[in-house]
DNA sequence: CGTTGGATCTTCT
DNA sequence: GAAGATCCAACGC
């Protein structure tokens, strides 16, 4: 089943992106299906937290998506060339949102690979936030689309369980400007999984 | 195997 | 005008 706004509108971002791990992010874009199971994340709490691009309340054009009410995408691009796909929680005015950075491929396998402009399939082709986005064909333009429907863009529960034990937590990754916020354990990753960044 | 640097462009100062 | 929630090919060891 699609998960609904009851999963996203919670409070805890910490407990939604580590049960995002195991369900399966599917996307429908250029007529193409494909879809992989999340095995990394990462929590950015809003207001309070350094590495989010809502520290200090910010609102831009870019961010204002995360302003709304959980269960959007929100999309943007970094360092010029990564469209780095996140999922926005929590109620309206609440900014929080958890970054995807790693997905085992389930399905369309062979479309994932010509997106990416490879050959055979490797951990590279899903691991690392820009990778799996390129792979899927998520852009900068679906920001903002709602995950709760069968669109473009949403994440199923096909009953997938990832055992406790099996789920590490640690620091953020790329944030070192965040000073004593990197060192939060806000990011999420099943253990020994090949589609991790190490 | 570890390190380095180039690609590339939106966003905010 | 500078920096950024990154990736990977090309090196040197």
């Amino acid at each position: 089943m699609i998960l609904p706004a009851s999963f996203y509108r919670r409070q805890d971002v910490c407990a939604i992106a580590r049960e995002l791990l195991g369900k399966v992010l599917v996307t429908t874009i250029d007529g193409l299906y494909t879809s992989g199971k999340i095995v990394e994340t990462e929590a950015y709490a809003g207001v309070a937290d350094k590495a989010s691009h809502a520290f200090g309340n910010k609102k831009t054009a870019r961010t204002a998506i995360m302003y709304a009410p959980g269960g959007l995408a929100y999309v943007y691009l970094c360092y010029g060339i990564h469209h780095l796909f996140n999922v926005v929680t929590n109620q309206a005015q609440i900014p929080h949102a958890v970054l995807i950075r790693g997905l085992e491929p389930l399905e369309g396998i062979p479309v994932m690979l010509e997106r990416r402009k490879k050959s055979k399939l490797t951990p590279t082709l899903t691991t690392g936030p820009g990778s799996l986005s390129a792979a899927l064909g998520i852009k900068t333009s679906y920001s903002g689309l709602s995950l709760l429907e069968r669109g473009a863009i949403y994440i199923e529960d096909r009953g997938t369980k990832v055992a406790r034990h099996h789920i590490v937590a640690g620091s953020r990754i790329g944030i070192a400007y965040a000073g004593a916020d990197a060192l939060l354990p806000y990011r999420f990753f099943v253990r020994d999984n090949p589609y991790v960044r190490r």
